[in-house]
DNA sequence: ATGCAGGACAGAT
DNA sequence: ATCTGTCCTGCA
């Protein structure tokens, strides 16, 4: 199947966006990830040869038996999901419009070209990936995420080997938060040092409590389903609510699990970014710069920030900006 | 080796 | 309402 879009797939994966992390790439250079359909589960294949086309191949797991569902509405069901997550239905042209309204948006076109939105295969996954990243580096929370992902989510083989689903609110809720919980809980037939089926050896920090507390939240309490049907403004009053989560992950999680694309997440990158093309270097605080994001980029405050991120890692205004 | 980067939060103003 | 110190880990 090919989709006749402009992507960049390598940017858009690498960009850190906090719905999941990175698809893994196997020998042939195609980004694969594990999506859970209606029909069945399947294993994704996606790469490109130019930034114009994205192609997809997918695979079903081993023994399925292949009589049970229907080929054409499994395809359908890919291809519209496919189409969901890396947001295809954008209109990227017309964006590149808005932005060359602003004379210090322009270069960012060139850096950021095809970049798209990276939106989450499952929002749970999103929500637990963007209160790891708080306070933490994209390299690390990217790891803890995919260790948590193969430790407590459910195997799936493939012909291309094996896969894991995220594990459910309900499951995580009940995974030991620490090494010494763990210990204690088998009664100390283990040493110690053994004990790494709990949520801090997957280097999560303190964040392994709101992780849980979050679980067990959207085990007995919420039902993130019911974020979708939210406008903006009271999924962002809900969203808060969680452990862990402040109003930068708040925008994340709204923006990146949910497609919130009137959120501006803002963080110590895009307040000094801001802060240098449009307040004179002045020093504003993260909710001044959220309102003057949303202001000023209305429905494109999400794609806005990507780029802007983007662009000022790229052309070397960050490194500028931390000598400061 | 110590110091620092990165948001949320509790406690204080 | 706004500020300060603390939380954990990986990387200079």
């Amino acid at each position: 199947m090919k989709f006749n879009k402009l992507i960049n797939l390598e940017l858009t994966q690498s960009s850190g966006q906090t719905s999941q992390p990175p698809w893994v790439i196997n020998e042939e250079g195609e980004y694969q990830s594990l999506l859970i359909l209606k029909e069945s589960p399947v294993l994704i294949k996606l790469s490109q040869k130019n930034f114009k086309s994205l192609n997809l191949d997918y695979e079903l797991p081993l023994n399925l038996d292949s009589s049970l569902f229907n080929k054409k509405s499994l395809e359908k069901e890919i291809c519209s999901e496919i189409v969901r997550i890396y947001n295809l239905d954008f209109d990227l042209d017309k964006f590149y419009k808005f932005l060359m309204m602003d004379s210090k948006l322009i270069d960012s076109i060139k850096f950021c070209n095809g970049l798209r939105l990276f939106l989450a295969k499952n929002p749970f996954e999103c929500i637990i990936s963007s209160i790891c990243s708080a306070n933490n580096s994209i390299n690390r929370w990217t790891k803890s995420i995919s260790q948590i992902n193969y430790k407590w989510g459910k195997e799936i083989l493939f012909p291309s080997g094996n896969f894991f689903t995220f594990p459910t609110p309900s499951t995580l809720s009940k995974v030991y938060e620490n090494d010494l919980e763990e210990y204690e809980a088998l009664n100390h037939h283990t040493e110690i040092e053994c004990c790494v089926n709990n949520l801090k050896s997957c280097g999560v920090g303190y964040r392994a409590k709101y992780m849980k507390k979050t679980s067990d939240i959207f085990t007995n309490q919420l039902n993130y389903n019911d974020i979708f049907k939210m406008k903006y403004d009271e999924a962002f009053q809900t969203i808060i609510k969680i452990p862990g989560v402040g109003p930068k992950v708040a925008d994340c999680i709204l923006l990146y699990g949910f497609g919130f694309k009137e959120a501006f997440p803002s963080d110590v990158w895009i307040k000094r970014i801001i802060s240098n093309l449009y307040f004179n270097g002045e020093d504003i605080s993260a909710n001044k710069v959220r309102d003057f994001g949303m202001d000023k980029f209305g429905d494109y405050a999400g794609y806005a920030q990507l780029y802007l991120f983007h662009y000022a890692r790229k052309s070397g205004l960050m490194d500028k900006l931390t000598k400061i």
